[in-house]
Formats: C-alpha cells, structure tokens, sequence
DNA sequence: CTACTTTCTCTTGCATGCCACAGGCGTGGT
DNA sequence: ACCACGCCTGTGGCATGCAAGAGAAAGTAG
C-alpha cells in the first residue's frame, strides 16, 4: 500500500532511525515525551512494524525507554549518568589523543591545524555560534583521528546520550570560555604533533574537565 | 549500551535475547554460521516477530550481522576489530582500576582480596579451570567497583564482542602465565589500595597488554 | 566439458489483525 | 464527601500473510 517509495533512501527502516534519532538529538522531541508507534507509523506513511523495530534500536542506544503496554519514552538522563557520560567523555578524548599523537603524521593533524586557524578567528571575531561548530569539528578530528573504529562508536553513542551537541553552546556562553578553549585546544595538538601521548592525553583529559565545568556553570545561570 | 538484560520485559523477547546471546558467546554457534528467524521461531515456538526484533538487538550489540534479504550471520571479529577491542579493553580496565582506586574503602576491595586469596591457591594447584574463573571474577570485579553504569555496559559489550570468556583459557594454557597473571593481579590491588589511582591505571593497562600477548601467543600454537 | 541463462527456492522486509495489559475515568457504595 | 471497584480506551506484544530480492540449482547452448 504506502509501500512505494523510491529506492533513493534505502531501506526504510534506515530513514526512520536516523530522523527519529536526529530528532532526540536535537531536543525536537522532549525528554519524557511519548513517542507513538502509530503516529510516527501515519506520519512516514509505513506500518507499525518499522517503527517498532526503530524503537528497539533507539533503546539499545540509549535514547528511548519502552514500558511495555504503555508507552516509549526520550529518556532523560539522570544527574549520576550525566556525571558518567562526561567521564566517558574524558577517558575515549583522553585516550584518542594518546592514540592520534602515536600514529605520526596522519592526514587529520593537517585537518586540525585548518581547524584551529579557522577557531583562531572565530573567536576573535567573536563568533560564538561558528566556533561551537569548529570545537565538535575538533573532537570529532582527534576522536577520528585515533583510528579506532570501536572507540569511534561507543563515542557517539555517548555523546547522543548526552545530545551532547545542544550542550556546546551552553558552555561556550561562559565569559571568556571561548578563548580559554581554543588556547586548550592548540595546547593539545601541539603535544599530538610532538608525538608526546602521555602528555597529550593528561591534557586532553584537563580540557575535557574544564569544558565540562564550564558547562555546568552555565546550566546553573 | 543497553544494560537491559535479564528481565526487562520479562517476556518472550527477554528470553530469546538472553538465551541466543549466551549460545554466540558461549560459541556454540560458530561465526559466520547463518541463524534463520524462521529456524529459531519454530524452537522457541514463537513467531518470527520477536525472532527479528531479538536479532536487530544484537545487531547493535555487534554480535550478528543482518545482510538484508540474505540472512543473518554471527559475526566474526576481523583482525584488526581484535587489536581494537583490546585497545578498548586496556582503556576501560585501566580505567576502572583507577576509579576504584579513588573511592577509597568499598565492598570491591574484601572481595578482590579474597579472590587473590583462592586464586594463590588454584595456581598452587595448577588448576587451570578456576584460575580462569577466577580471573573473569577479577576483572569484573575490578570495573563493578569503578562504580560507573556507563563504562560497566560498554565493557561488557566489548567483551561480549570478544567472546572474551572463551578466549582466557587459551591465554592461560601458556606456560607460566598463571603465576604471571597472578602476580600482576597483586600489584594491581596493591596499588589500588594504598589509592595511587595513576599507577593502579598504569600497571593495569599492562596487565591487559601482557594478558593480550598470551592470548596471541596460545592462539598462534 | 564449460560457460551462460533461467528458474526456483529460501531468505528477510513490511503490512495487517488480534490480544493482553496499564491506567484513566466514571459509577456506585458507604 | 470520600473511597473502592470495574469499565473503557490506548498502548505495545505477538502472529500471520504477502511480496521482493539474493543465491543456488538446473537447464541449455556452444
């Protein structure tokens, strides 16, 4: 019946995973919000059953909760998983730039420097919103960069959890973060480039710590 | 990722995941073997339904592959996913060790203390079988004691992937490694109990690294 | 005997229908 | 007015049916 739809995405289920999820991730759906197998069934015009599956999967990651015979929920994580998810956080960078500075001379420290001169002037000119994008891009490299493949996807399933991107501009609002990141950041590819792991992860680490603090004194505002 | 195991919905599906997940890891299905919905169904005498909905589980999870109209298949760890999720291992465990290390006086440490104790007396003995139970009850115990929800789950992932359970014996099958293996188990909750978490992470992290030398050794026999 | 083509079967993907259970809401009893 | 009980609606759990694709097997030509 609804069945016809061109090949052009893939397999059905595909779409519904990655626009339900982007959805969590991007706070268009709120955290403790229901989410209906029926409606979401009507309103990508698909039977039940791909959503259900999508809802299974979206558990096992972490986003949704299924009551059963009640209802799936977007999950909200608790005060402690928060407090786990960033020391996640800081054990994979922390280690991914160990990894990175062990690998020698790998196209993603070019990346890296591209992106710490564009930040360079982001963050002079003041532009908040440009250089939230360049610090994801910038953990996004290091995380990469490690190449680590299992690293790289229990990575992003911790920042989903976190929808760790809505979260960048909170702690970047701090006064004076902004700079006080990006000199983090050269400081942490500066070890990478000296291949000094041990150091690089210490500061990575530290960079993870005082991105988080920052985060929280501005939830607190 | 998904901690839900045992009775989370206490229903078929419960049942179908934990029990199909336990045959892959306990390898009496071997990688690469194809399991058929239709074939499980009928075993459990369920429909198909819940047969799909288990195996897109543990799809995420990394133990099946599912080929789109071809079948699902267990699958088997490349090379290089090997050195990645030992990678992992000596990341996570390193890291639990000094978590532990940092909590100061917990239920863990009387437990790794007796564990140490019948370990010292199954190497006396050369009794390879509850050495290598023993061993298991460690490193559990080791990244439980972490107190973190989060990296307790993703450990387990990772060692599910591994199929690590199996692959102890084999470690231990080297000549003198027990003893080895034993000794390194001491140093690791000494240091954790005198509470130098840098050092706990440090000779952890060789642990694991001398442990992967002797798996690699017994497999190459 | 080999190489190509065709069919045929077996697999999963998706749709649909029924059922059991949870929880809200109204009704009747006190 | 209050409380308890039971109905009623909404939800997901599961069974089943149909269709499309992939791969193997069979058939055919050279």
């Amino acid at each position: 019946m609804g069945g016809n739809n061109g090949a052009s995405t893939g397999s059905i289920q595909a779409r519904l995973i990655a626009e339900i999820r982007r959805r969590i991730i991007d706070g268009e759906v709120q955290p403790g919000m229901s989410l209906s197998e029926l409606a979401l069934a009507e309103e990508f015009d698909v039977s039940r059953t791909p959503v259900r599956e999508t809802f299974k999967q979206l558990q096992t990651e972490g986003l949704v909760e299924i009551r059963p015979r009640v209802g799936t929920f977007v999950t909200a994580p608790s005060r402690r998983e928060i407090t786990e998810l960033f020391e996640m956080k800081e054990l994979l960078e922390g280690a991914a730039a160990r990894l990175l500075a062990q690998r020698g001379r790998v196209p993603e420290l070019d990346q890296l420097e591209e992106n710490l001169r564009q930040a360079d002037i982001a963050v002079s000119a003041d532009d908040r919103q440009r250089y939230a994008e360049l610090v994801e891009e910038f953990h996004e490299l290091i995380i990469v960069g490690a190449d680590n493949r299992k690293l790289e996807g229990h990575y992003r399933t911790l920042m989903n959890q976190l929808a760790y991107s809505r979260l960048v501009t909170t702690s970047l609002s701090q006064p004076g973060r902004p700079s006080q990141s990006d000199r983090e950041h050269h400081n942490v590819v500066e070890l990478i480039m000296s291949k000094d792991g041990d150091s690089a992860e210490q500061v990575m680490r530290e960079h993870v710590r005082a991105s988080r603090r920052a985060l929280l004194a501005g939830l607190r505002t």
